[in-house]
DNA sequence: CGGGCAGCTGGAATCGTTTCCAGTCAATTG
DNA sequence: CAATTGACTGGAAACGATTCCAGCTGCCCG
């Protein structure tokens, strides 16, 4: 069933029908009606892939995730479909294993399906660096800043992990914990860890808090699993801590459980506190004390500012979205002053 | 860049150029190289709805998920993903809301877009029977049965429901509990629901036990909120409960929530059992006692039999997959013989 | 009455591929 | 040496839409 079946079957030429299909002004009412009728009668769709080889373009965009487990990707990989289907886009999603080496293969994937706009969520500054050079669609990257990089194409959004890590440590240390340890991704090839990372350190030093990177951190994959184990070695590596921060809600459920298995009481022997603020969070028990992203504005701008973009809407935009502190009872005030006394 | 440009550009024809991009065999290995280096030159690709257009044949597979709260979805959405990328499919994924009005808004964007398959999450078959008569394409409906409905292009994969709450029931039953909450989907439009109703039913018979659908059971969305305003009612309906039996584990999640916030202990005063296995299970405080769906099996034999079915391989199937009990720590013994005595 | 114009229509060119088919060239064979 | 083969090759016709452009009305006005 083409466009050619529908002129024949309703007595008129094909570009009519188009024109019908199009809604486009200058055809009479009369014919019109006769057009549709046929058109509903047997259900008839024009065929995309004419469509799109005649108009020049693509309508679909590609959103690329990296990193499955994260909880916060998911959500707002639901909300950018719904916004995108809003906007009559649809999109594709791809799944990128935390590890690098696929990424190539998935922009490879990507450039095949010729999408209009791409979505990155939570991709390291490097594979654009590498790998997106030759890509000249639009793209925006969700949770991390791309501002120095200053590609033509290429906006971001993010929260301002320095300043979230920074009151996350805060937060802890006004409530009397001085010794606080930390698990994130890796700090050399994750610049949103890594920023974190600093965040951490300018809050330790403004409170004159001593923090040896070696001991007091351990990397590892935002899983539950990852965490978990991570948590153990921390912990066993350095027993005098008061409270961890985990650099995700994922992974502070895994360091909670860990430290049950440990018969350590959370937040009564140890206090944690998330980053992200799924929706778990306020379920899990104990409720996660976690640094809270903005995921609607994160999704509803990250939507905004790429369909802009795709409309030829000037200069690539960097922007910072607000978070919040949530509260929850995974942290307690440290009262540990027998322990604080014996050591030193 | 064009396929035309290739050829000018290496010295020989659109075909030849054609043949080289799509391994065909008969082209010298000579022009292969010289062609290729041309191609890798200017990175070229060739372009994708021209191609579609030709062979008439998309190579798209729709996802579609209903209940996006859904984590087990989530995991077998991403599974899938990689699987369909193994063989060299893309998907694109559509979000359902739970509520059934925008299902046939889906469909038509499924239409329009011309997948060569689809892959239904969680689906209702009343869907099928209203919407998808028109659809012609090969279809899969995952954790839920099509057998009774025998469309021509319809396979489906499930876990037995009934025999898994069955198994949910007996087990809290067999550890001593005799009023036994049971929190789930609308059974009256959620064949799923019902069907686990279904089983719980049977396994009350056979330990002859009293179950008042009406007071013992209470309808809600598969998500933490929902679950977590469910169980309260419930428990205000049915104070009685020493245990509850949760559809989904994130239901689980909400309703031990929920039993926190009254003052409850887990498993200590009453017990909650889940169904799905989704990792949080093995992490959560208290960790889950689930019904464990295998979403390696579903994922794999779902992709496996929707590829067959675009590869022309005869009838639809309509399989069981099987599933496993995972114990935890959210399901204890009965011990209130105290309530026990009291009551009656 | 004829020229001009507006409103509508349909033929045909176009998009970038794939693939059929006819053609070239060299090697092999009777 | 001519004929037959086989391995390659390239021109051109699809695929199904959009859209330019030319044509056909009917109408108004001078």
């Amino acid at each position: 069933m083409t466009i050619k079946d529908i002129a024949r079957l309703s007595g008129c030429g094909v570009a009519t029908v188009s024109r019908v299909l199009n809604n486009h002004p200058d055809v009479s009412e009369k014919t019109r009606c006769k057009v549709m009728a046929v058109v509903e009668e047997h259900g008839f769709q024009p065929n995309n892939n004419a469509k799109h080889l005649k108009q020049q373009v693509g309508t679909g965009i590609a959103i690329l995730v990296k990193g499955s487990q994260n909880m916060l990707f998911a959500d707002l990989v639901e909300r950018i479909q719904v916004l995108l289907r809003d906007n009559d886009r649809d999109a594709t999603v791809y799944y990128l294993d935390e590890d690098a080496n696929e990424v190539t293969n998935a922009i490879q994937l990507c450039r095949e399906r010729k999408p209009v706009g791409i979505l990155f969520l939570g991709g390291n500054l490097e594979y654009f660096r590498a790998s997106f050079r030759h890509v000249k669609v639009p793209c925006v990257l969700l949770t991390n800043s791309a501002r120095e990089l200053d590609f033509e194409n290429l906006s971001s959004l993010t929260t301002n992990d320095e300043a979230a890590a920074f009151q996350a440590i805060d937060y802890l240390a006004g409530r009397g914990h001085r010794k606080i340890g930390v698990l994130g991704g890796n700090w050399s090839s994750s610049q949103i860890s890594y920023r974190r990372l600093q965040g951490c350190q300018r809050a330790f030093e403004q409170w004159g808090l001593s923090f040896d990177l070696e001991r007091q951190t351990e990397p590892s994959r935002y899983s539950m699993a990852d965490a978990y184990e991570a948590a153990k070695r921390l912990l066993e590596r350095c027993p005098e801590l008061t409270a961890i921060f985990a650099m995700s809600d994922v992974m502070a459920i895994g360091v909670i459980r860990a430290l049950r298995d440990l018969g350590k009481r959370v937040p009564e022997d140890i206090s944690v506190m998330g980053y992200d603020g799924i929706s778990i969070a306020r379920y899990s028990v104990p409720r996660l004390t976690t640094i809270c992203q903005d995921t609607r504005q994160l999704a509803e701008q990250g939507v905004k500012v790429l369909l802009d973009s795709i409309e030829g809407e000037g200069r690539p935009v960097h922007k910072v979205v607000p978070f919040r502190m949530l509260d929850g009872e995974s942290v307690a005030q440290c009262v540990n002053k027998v322990e604080r006394g014996r050591s030193k």
